[in-house]
DNA sequence: TATTAGCACTCATGAAGTGTGAGTGCTAAC
DNA sequence: GTTAGCACTCACACTTCATGAGTGCTAATA
């Protein structure tokens, strides 16, 4: 594989992804960065093509790259541009005021300004809430026989649910639950509340078991959604205005969004590109393309943050966004979790 | 309008509904209800054209009906089918525990019932937050400076908002802070909450008014959150899947929804159809309808529930279904507001 | 040996022409 | 008032054909 063999290539992809029409050899070896004649490119383009890199859609029509050709171009193209810092302003005001953000908060304005920026569908996953502990349980009574369960991570994840009893609850009602609660969930980590875990709290409650059993299902209710990979995606209508997708395909990996989380954590680390279906089954948009990274916290993996749109996408504009935002949300988790007191390891 | 073309009328709605084709005249003259040769079935359908019941896509094509052709044959139907018992428990399973729901989540499940049933998009207003009143706030401090502001107003709607502030609260501001909320939230109605109000508001803390200014501001926020109309919407993947729809169209309506509001709270009563882009520039998606219904507490509307789909929609099937979700609601919600002093126990 | 010009070949695409059939309106007979 | 019969219309599917972009191969050239 030479120098001009990489270069054709490129501008195969260059071309293919800015038109969407197979590149024949005569427009190629009219750039300027091809100086030999379509003959010669002819010769070149069909040893790519035996080589992998490229295929014909039929006979008398130009190349188009397959995805090894779209992973060697991304290689090659890879950290070759950056932003340059009017963008990046732009992207943190889009990010709105990070230090007034709660973590939950500031994932959901990275994948909605992603989303904008890259007129894609963005996907961010959090394994944050797994990892951390409640922080605080209240149970707070608001008249007419409901009361209204709160919830609040140390992440900043904050939950309520409102339950409506058939009769009101007394003072010593109250009074033990609030102990109880204080007592047996604040400090716990989210992962350590399994099924049985909840099921002894249950039991330990005694007497008061019977009388406050609605809100304990409440409670297994709010902990069983905490334990839920939490998988926040925006702009999936710009995935129906891509004329490069197949609508039913989309349609249907939109309302199967939040089954994304398992596909998002396969262990592989640093940038990954994945292309639907061809490549992997959970992620069946046809001739669509995922492009994910994972951002850290205090050194440890604590999500993904991913594009999806067509296969032809504008790599070399769209990975620089993604480090950005990558770097970002490491950068800024990482700050506010060294803080302080709450889950330092020991 | 003699009773036969009536008759035809309905066939062709009938039947167009079902095949999305164009209905001839032969096709009609060979159904039971019509027994009449296709050359009078013609002559019948000539003049149900002139009346603006009927048209042709072409002049070679059956008769497809027009927007009063439609109306005219909702009427005929109306009322002529009824849910039995073994639907009307499937539908109540949907919805859950009504007794143990807020009034949000009741609507929130009205929806996502009525959309799986139907297959369509469904819309639910709620125009009671208004009406409601702020029962209780709350700040609470969750470590690392940041503070919940916990809202519930009297209609079961519950928010929350974490600030992050840039130092820590005394004890004075806390409880400063809570017995001022107190006094002057708990027991407003939303709607006074205006700019206004809450200016005096904030003057009124005096010296408190800089150290919790981000408080404040995160409360006008929900506030002004709260006054907004509330729009539930659901299915509306179903309106991607209609074939008869425009999909730029649908996904312009979907990112759009909040805006529905207005649409719905037009001060129309009973069952309403209203045809999409032709008839009502606000809801403009072209070859759709809209099916709304008001549903009311305690004797005043309090929303409106409606279908979304193509104009060629089993209004027979879907209008019972309307009518008994609205019944539902209407009952519902009534009881709960009647019922402020109830005292069955004890 | 690497590159290029030339040429015959392929094949998607779009335009033009054609046949078919479902459906119509009109008229005259029942 | 209803119906059979007939000529007419027109979307749609089908075929045919010309075009041209693009190819691979071969032989000449640097």
């Amino acid at each position: 594989m030479d120098a001009r063999k990489l270069r054709i290539l490129t501008a195969v992809v260059d071309n293919y992804i800015k038109t969407g029409e197979p590149v024949g050899s005569k427009t190629i070896s009219m750039m300027p960065e091809i100086k030999v004649s379509a003959a010669t490119v002819r010769n070149d383009m069909a040893v790519l093509e035996e080589l992998g890199f490229l295929e014909q859609p039929h006979t008398s029509a130009g190349r188009i790259p397959t995805f090894s050709g779209y992973r060697l171009y991304i290689e090659e193209v890879l950290g070759k541009s950056e932003l340059d810092a009017e963008e990046k302003e732009r992207l943190d005001s889009m990010l709105g005021d990070e230090s007034l953000c709660t973590e939950e908060l500031l994932l959901q304005n990275a994948s909605t300004a992603l989303a904008e920026i890259t007129k894609c569908a963005t996907v961010v996953s959090n394994l944050a809430p797994k990892y951390s502990v409640i922080s605080k349980v209240e149970v707070i009574p608001t008249g007419k026989r409901i009361y209204v369960i709160l919830l609040i991570t140390s992440n900043g994840k904050i939950k309520n649910k409102a339950c409506r009893m058939t009769f009101d609850l007394t003072e010593d009602h109250m009074n033990f639950l609030q102990k109880f609660l204080e007592e047996n969930l604040e400090g716990v980590s989210i992962s350590d509340l399994s099924e049985e875990r909840l099921n002894q709290l249950i039991t330990a409650m005694g007497t008061y078991m019977v009388a406050l059993s609605p809100l304990v299902k409440g409670i297994c209710e709010m902990s069983r959604d905490l334990q839920k990979d939490e998988v926040i995606v925006a702009g999936e209508q710009n995935l129906l205005s891509c004329g490069d997708l197949d609508k039913g395909e989309v349609v249907r990996f939109i309302s199967h969004k939040n089954e994304l989380g398992g596909l998002l954590d396969d262990s592989m680390s640093g940038l990954q590109i994945v292309f639907g279906e061809e490549e992997n089954q959970n992620f069946a948009i046809g001739n669509s393309s995922m492009i994910v990274s994972k951002y850290q916290k205090c050194g440890k993996t604590a999500g993904s943050l991913g594009v999806i749109g067509p296969v032809r996408l504008d790599y070399a504009k769209i990975i620089p966004y993604i480090d950005y935002f990558t770097e970002k949300l490491t950068r800024f988790l990482s700050e506010q979790g060294d803080g302080k007191d709450d889950d330092n390891d020991g």
